[in-house]
DNA sequence: AAAAGTGGTAACTAAAAAGTAACTAATGGC
DNA sequence: GCCATTAGTTACTTTTTAGTTACCACTTTT
């Protein structure tokens, strides 16, 4: 996904710059009110290879989403949280799963 | 994006199935409210090729969220609306677009 | 008489995205 | 001593998506 390539006055595509990725919104859904290591995600999300997945957390993080955190261990231990701008999606994140609860899935 | 390939019991996902294209949320935004031409349309969201747009709004009215009339005339007429279902993603729409205004756009 | 205007479609090419397999590091358990 | 464990990364291939160009129909305007 391209991004802030060109300046934006539509709020509605810079909301997509932001969360427009094929699995953001289920990521951050995910991430909603707990933190999450990388191999719980990946597990949430088994239709995605962990290439692609550590590519959209990447962008997140870069995009002030979401907070990496990394434990010095062996085996690597990492863990995904909401930072304050993520959390401030949920009112979009809440409207979409309601939205799919009620008109899709009966 | 494949569509309703295998059955989803999270909402999020399900959400997604419908709007999830690169362009719908925009489509359906600049739908909002008023009946448009595919020209229009087309105008709104220069960056996306007419042969992208053409499918973006086929799916969407394969998935019920717009309809499409066509008029006898030449040269051809087309408008496009929202259905009741594509109404209804209205929470969500804005919900994304405040979002962008606010977190986004300063 | 020719050109413009509209909403596409089809065929072909280019570009972007995603999948796959192999590899890493240090510790604990067998 | 050897294997499993975790969270990736890299290189390479395949798949998907998108762009491009040409074309159509019929009426009105130039």
């Amino acid at each position: 996904m391209a991004h802030f390539n060109e300046e934006v006055a539509c709020p509605m595509t810079a909301t997509l710059e932001y969360i427009g990725g094929r699995w953001k919104c289920i990521i951050l859904y995910y991430l909603t009110g707990t933190t999450r290591r990388f191999g719980e995600i990946a597990a949430r999300i088994p239709v995605v290879s962990r290439k692609v997945l550590t590519q959209q957390l990447k962008e997140m993080e870069r995009d002030g989403l979401i907070q990496r955190t990394e434990y010095k261990e062996v085996p690597p231990r990492v863990e995904y949280t909401l930072t304050e701008l993520g959390k401030s999606l949920s009112p979009v994140l809440k409207a979409m799963s309601n939205w799919g609860r009620e008109h899709v899935l009966k």
